[in-house]
DNA sequence: TGAGATACTTTGAAGTTCAAAGTATCTTGA
DNA sequence: TCAAGATACTTTGAACTTCAAAGTATCTCA
């Protein structure tokens, strides 16, 4: 018992940090002109575009926990980039839509096989009952982290 | 198991970041004049000097995934703060080793103190079967990048 | 002893983020 | 109807983080 508190604290001061480290070199392969962040942005207005939720740009800001002025900044260079685009509401004149343009959803795609892949790897060499575990211990994790946000 | 691809994604996607998130702004509370990466320089030269590794500034480096360059201005940031110090190897004077203040340990002391109430509050609420299964994914994901390493 | 390796620092530039102020548009209550 | 305030986004100025590449000091070994 103890050993397990042990091996997730160490996972989580060194492994989360590799991890991250390990996405951004692997990423930069494929899509050189994007860093993480900015990837992060337009998987995040492709997911919005497939009907998973709000594609303003508020509610993205919100979902990736940054600030509207953020956005704007990150936006602005994606769209110069060529992986979004900004369309003004119909309705309320002050909203905007982010939309991904062909190149954005490929990226997008791109992203999303390399997740598939790290995942597969996981889910092949682990026996169905540690998945079990990990899912809902993942699950928990986000629940401790979710509850902590109300300070 | 179909979905469980799909929930450990959706956790790699979105609560992966949340989590890094949140630790920041709970740790603006306790060290406000300490940012998350200056935490984790702080943290990487307590647990070398806790016989864990080489003090080193090079070998802190490396654990830490960044450049001598980019660790160089952190240090010396983290020194002019007080919660670090430099001191030159004796024998061989090109080498730093790099030792944590008292106000180093303490910062030190209450970040792993966050981390150890966070895999409580995990531990507590999970079976031991789940936990089980947790560290066991885990570990698997910590391979797994370990191998994409080498692109 | 001198050439090259090693350990760290400096420099210049780019990326990310925020708070606060600014602009445009909408909503609501008098 | 219209002004006051709310809302949605952008701009601005500053700070932080990082890197590559060049620079300095020291060591190693032939």
């Amino acid at each position: 018992m103890k050993d397990y508190e042990n091996q997730l604290n160490d996972f989580l001061v060194t492994v989360f940090n590799d991890i991250l480290k390990t996405e951004e070199q692997c990423l930069a392969k494929d899509l050189p002109d994007l860093s993480l962040r900015e990837l992060h942005v337009v998987e995040a207005v492709c997911a919005a575009s497939e009907g998973k939720g709000d594609d303003r740009a508020a509610a993205i800001a919100a979902a990736l926990r940054v600030t509207a002025g953020s956005l704007t900044i990150m936006v602005t260079a994606l769209e110069k980039k060529g992986y979004l685009e900004r369309r003004r509401d119909g309705a309320d004149r002050r909203g905007i839509h982010l939309v991904p343009t062909q190149r954005g959803l490929e990226a997008g795609a791109i992203h999303r096989e390399f997740h598939k892949n790290m995942v597969a790897g996981i889910c092949e060499t682990l026996p169905e009952q540690d998945l079990e575990g990990l899912v809902q211990g993942l699950t928990r994790l986000a629940d401790f982290f979710e509850t902590s946000k109300e300070n």
